[in-house]
DNA sequence: GCCCAGGGAATCG
DNA sequence: CGATTCCATGGG
C-alpha cells in the first residue's frame, strides 16, 4: 500500500479493494454515491470528519481530508491495513463463499462508530436499506451539529433529551422507543458500552440485548460493524434463504472466526445478483 | 388493496 | 418452551 500527498488530495494504492461493493453492502447507511462515468465516488460522514473518496482502479483519492486524519481514522475505517487474501484463503473453501468472493471480493468491513451502529442497526429492523438510510438522515439533519456543509450523528446526550412525540418527526415509527432506550441507557452509564472490546462475545451479547430493540439479529450486526467482531454472525432473512438453499447440512464450523465475512459476502451476493438463487427463493413462501 | 423490508416485544397455547 | 400477532412507514 503505498501513500501519497498530491495538492491537497490523498493518494493511496489498494489492491483487492471495491469502495463501490464496501459502501453499498448494506453495512453503512451515511455514504451517498456522486460517481460518474470514470470514478467511482462516495460522499459522507463518520467520526464527525466529512470525506469524499473516489476510486478509480487500484487508486484511492481522498479529498476534503488530512494526511493526519487519513492516518488517525479513514485508514482505520476502511480497514485498509488488514490482509483480506488470507482471510478469503480460509472462507474460500466453501464454494458458495467463494463465489460470493468472486462476484464483490473487495468489501472490507468497515470499523464503524459504536453508538452510531447501535442506532442504525435499531432502526434496521423489519425495514428496508433505503428507508434506513432516509430515517438516519432525518436523525442527523433534526438532532445532529452542523459542520462542513453536513451533519454529525446525535450522540446519547442529545437524544436522550427528545421525547417520542419529537422523535416522530424522523419517520421511524415504533423503533424511536427502542433509540430512546438506548440513549438513556448509555448516556446515563447503565450501559457502558466502552467495556465491549474487553468482553468475550457472549457478555457483549447479553450487554447489547439488554436495551430495547435490539435482539439476535440486530446485536450481531452491531457487534460486526460497530465492534470488528468478524466473528459475528448476523442472520436476516436474506442469510436465512441462503441458509435454506446453500446449507441444508450446515453451514461450515472451521471458518468460525471469520463467518462475520463470509456472511456479509454471502449477502450481497444473493441479495443483489440476480441469478445467484432461484427466483422461488427470493420470496417469504417457503 | 396487497406484500415486503438487514426483527423484536408481547402475548398465547 | 414454540408459534402468532402487532408494531410504523413507504415503495413496488
Amino acid at each position: 500500500m503505498t501513500v501519497s500527498v498530491n495538492d491537497e488530495d490523498i493518494n493511496v494504492i489498494v489492491e483487492g479493494f471495491s469502495l463501490k461493493d464496501t459502501l453499498d453492502c448494506g453495512q453503512c447507511f451515511r455514504w451517498k454515491n456522486i460517481s460518474n462515468s470514470e470514478w467511482d465516488c462516495f460522499e459522507g460522514v463518520a467520526y464527525n470528519k466529512h470525506l469524499v473518496l473516489c476510486q478509480k482502479e487500484n487508486l484511492l483519492v481522498f479529498k476534503d481530508t488530512s494526511l493526519d486524519d487519513y492516518y488517525k481514522i479513514w485508514q482505520e475505517y476502511f480497514d485498509l491495513t488488514t490482509d483480506y487474501e488470507s482471510i478469503k484463503s480460509i472462507i474460500t473453501k466453501d464454494i458458495t463463499i467463494k463465489k460470493s468472493c468472486e462476484y464483490a471480493g473487495g468489501i472490507r468491513i468497515l470499523k464503524q462508530d459504536p453508538w452510531e451502529t447501535i442506532c442504525s442497526f435499531i432502526i434496521s429492523q423489519n425495514n428496508n436499506i433505503p428507508r434506513i438510510k432516509g430515517i438516519i438522515d432525518n436523525y442527523c439533519v433534526t438532532f445532529g451539529t452542523r459542520f462542513d456543509n453536513t451533519y454529525s450523528f446525535p450522540t446519547p446526550e442529545i437524544l436522550s433529551t427528545k421525547t417520542l412525540d419529537q422523535l416522530s418527526i424522523t419517520k421511524a415509527g415504533f423503533r424511536n422507543k427502542y433509540i430512546l432506550d438506548a440513549a438513556q441507557k448509555i448516556s446515563s452509564g447503565h450501559v457502558d458500552i466502552s467495556k465491549i472490546n474487553d468482553m468475550d462475545i457472549d457478555e457483549a451479547r447479553e450487554l447489547l440485548r439488554s436495551i430495547k430493540g435490539i435482539g439476535p439479529k440486530v446485536s450481531e450486526c452491531i457487534l460486526l460493524f460497530g465492534f470488528y467482531r468478524l466473528e459475528a454472525f448476523p442472520i436476516d432473512v436474506w442469510i436465512k434463504r441462503a441458509l435454506d438453499y446453500f446449507y441444508k447440512d450446515g453451514f461450515p464450523q472451521d471458518i468460525t472466526q471469520y463467518r462475520g465475512v463470509a456472511q456479509q459476502y454471502i449477502f450481497h451476493y444473493i441479495r443483489t445478483c440476480e441469478e445467484a438463487i432461484p427466483k422461488e427463493y427470493r420470496k417469504n413462501n417457503l
